[in-house]
DNA sequence: CTTGCTCCTATAGTGGCTAGAGGATGTAGA
DNA sequence: TCTACATCCTCTAGCCACTATAGGAGCAAG
């Protein structure tokens, strides 16, 4: 008699580990669910499918409390879709900062490697670079 | 009398605030200063290059027990730098694939922001996306 | 001598989990 | 029915690299 999904098959179907999902319920991201006699926790598919927007939603890089913003917006379809929409473009445009600034230490890096003699550290272009910033094209925000 | 930089200073010519050096020594990081009377911190110009060459190690992403390496590493210059190439090289790929990861992110948050009717949740792709895996072209290993 | 700046220690908090201890429950086979 | 084993429970502590706060003490200028 198990109309209910149990804890271990959730993380499975939808990739989040247990103690993730607990900690999930903690923070007041997932509804605390039903549980058996036995104190078990028991799910149903609209728990799994919460979860699913959750992980994705990290797996895009948001945050716990944009995905929070997310999710109650998810809840009422017939409201304007503006917040989500706002929350989407910044973050497009904190991805884009970080792709820019991870592509100049990109170049950095290659710069040192390629530039490596090989041989001792007296003369290792890696060290050099790492310790006089003078050395260094770019300037980086945030690596 | 004063021959010794006091940390508010140090702070100021290397960028790494205050409670930042103090951490770094805690951890071992920066090797403990001698003290004024007044029991103050007095650093003197290697301890500034030293902090110099953490924070632009950091900034280049290295990780704190690399960085650990690397400081060892300049400490013997006559020794062979393959291990200061090797860390930078397993760093540079690293880089390389977080760049690919946060490239095809951009793009489906680009695909999310441009599918967005502006109007109601309910058609709201941004949502929608992230409700539905399925509706993802690409895989992202870590975001 | 007082004002205000810098510094000190120690502790706790951040985000987003992850790991471990120590025990209860559920299930499948002998 | 017994037993072995998997799964689950709670609770606490740890991870990284800081950052913040409280409650003081020291020091320099006006």
């Amino acid at each position: 008699m198990s109309h209910g999904i149990a804890i271990g098959r959730v993380s499975d179907a939808t990739g989040v580990k247990i103690p993730t999902i607990r900690y999930y319920e903690q923070i007041g991201l997932l509804p605390a669910p039903p549980r058996t006699e036995g104190n078990r926790r028991t799910y149903d598919l609209k728990d799994t499918e919460r979860l699913t927007f959750i992980r994705h939603s990290r797996e895009l890089g948001f945050e716990i409390d944009e995905i929070r913003t997310l999710l109650t917006l998810q809840d009422r379809p017939d409201q304007s879709c503006e917040d989500a929409d706002a929350i989407a473009r910044t973050h497009l445009a904190e991805v884009k900062e970080k792709i820019a600034s991870l592509t100049a230490l990109q170049h950095e890096l290659e710069r040192m490697v390629v530039g490596c003699s090989h041989g001792r550290v007296e003369t290792c272009r890696v060290i050099e670079i790492l310790a006089d910033h003078g050395k260094c094209k770019h300037h980086l925000h945030q690596a």
